[in-house]
DNA sequence: TATTATTCTGAAGACAATTTGAAGATTCTT
DNA sequence: AAGAATCTTCAAATTGTCTTCAGAATAATA
């Protein structure tokens, strides 16, 4: 699934806890250690999930959850938070808050309900990602062309999710690499390794007889263009 | 035991509850928050209990037992309520409810109702677990191949289970370790233990003239496939 | 058209994950 | 307590995937 979370936590050890399950577990997270760095994620790219704790160095979570709330709505949060605020509790799940979750807990279990909270918020039955012929179920981490499945590598796998999830929407060679490879990628890189997983999901994506969506734009980066000639 | 649970409960928290504590017991439980959720899920999956709050904002829970029931009178299905509310509970029997527990409960005691009716139920039925070749009677713990019985270890029959109950969804390794071995195995494990016995149930499975329909996600986990070329 | 920047491609090596067998623990049975 | 079955650990061997590199092809620019 395409699902993207947000850790904010500013204990580092618990953080990076988290971090090492739910990447495990294929989420594709980040992680904020304070009240502003939290708000700067959230600017800049889209989260489905935020796991927020309460107390932050610079800030109350609570702040942070109504105001993002406002902002936008559609982000599920799961708060965790030391036990015995009760008070933070009925505030929390006040405030729009999915689910709340007291310190200390089991991964599993923080697991659970961030796979809870996702699940309700994807009602609308299966949660396929389509266009034409290509079709892809994020549960299976399966692709399907035309009806038949095709085999991608991770990188090709998620390399073609992004590119559905941004349909006609140019995606700089930058952006795709921050977005595979996290944020470790040195700017000043050549990029190759992008052209290469273009390259091979181009090929599987023709051979199985779909459509060449991916056309590159030159000097910028590519597009998955629904309106090719 | 292939035992699914529906839970059908408007409240978050409680729904979420249940279905922490049943999925601890080994069931596999879905959820639904309201009346036409709980028909979708009905009707997509087969069930053979549902635990059902009689108030659903959109509905009222004894027309949706009522009208399963002579859907598919084989479903066992437990009564959740507000106290005093005691024409319900008569109505509820009446109408073929299985049982009946008064909010607030205790979760172990819904857990020894569901165990109840699934024991009484299961006098009659052959709940096999089935899918081509391979037979599981999780009554007899028995494992079929084309008619030959397999001798599997636990972990075996447990693994097999897992990915019969789950077919063509990805399962992680963790998850599979967290189903096989509970919830405290550790974070930084190799799972070298996943490794071994998936590779005796596929000998096993494939010795006995199965097909080896678990195919392995490089870089993710395992799947049960059911469209192996 | 010549020049330069950018993208594409195949091959090779680096790296990471999975599979395997063997051996040591552990648990179960009697 | 002994023996058998099962589970887990460990260390190769194998396989799959990713990245790098160098040269070829293509596009933009003047």
């Amino acid at each position: 699934m395409p699902m993207r979370i947000l850790i904010v936590e500013d204990n580092q050890a618990l953080s990076e806890n988290i971090y090492f399950y739910l990447s495990k577990e294929g989420y594709s997270c980040k992680q904020a250690f304070n009240y502003e760095q939290a708000i700067d994620e959230l600017i800049s790219t889209p989260f489905e999930i935020m796991v927020l704790d309460i107390m932050l160095p610079d800030g109350n979570g609570l702040d942070l959850l109504k105001k993002w709330k406002e902002e936008k709505p559609e982000t599920g949060v799961l708060i965790i938070s030391a036990k015995n605020s009760l008070d933070d509790k009925l505030t929390g799940l006040d405030w729009g808050a999915d689910d709340y979750l007291t310190k200390p807990f089991h991964l599993p279990e923080l697991n659970a309900r961030v796979k809870a909270i996702y699940r309700r918020r994807n009602f609308n039955g299966n949660n396929m990602v389509e266009f034409n012929e290509i079709t892809i179920n994020p549960d299976n981490v399966e692709v399907f062309v035309n009806d038949n499945l095709l085999s991608l590598t991770r990188k090709e796998y998620e390399l073609l999710l992004y590119f559905l999830v941004n349909k006609n929407r140019v995606l700089t060679k930058q952006s795709i690499a921050e977005h595979l490879w996290g944020e470790q990628i040195d700017l000043y890189d050549s990029f190759d390794f992008v052209y290469q997983h273009i390259k091979n999901l181009r090929k599987k994506l023709t051979q199985a007889g779909g459509k060449d969506y991916i056309t590159t734009v030159y000097g910028i980066g590519y597009k998955f263009n629904t309106r090719i000639s």
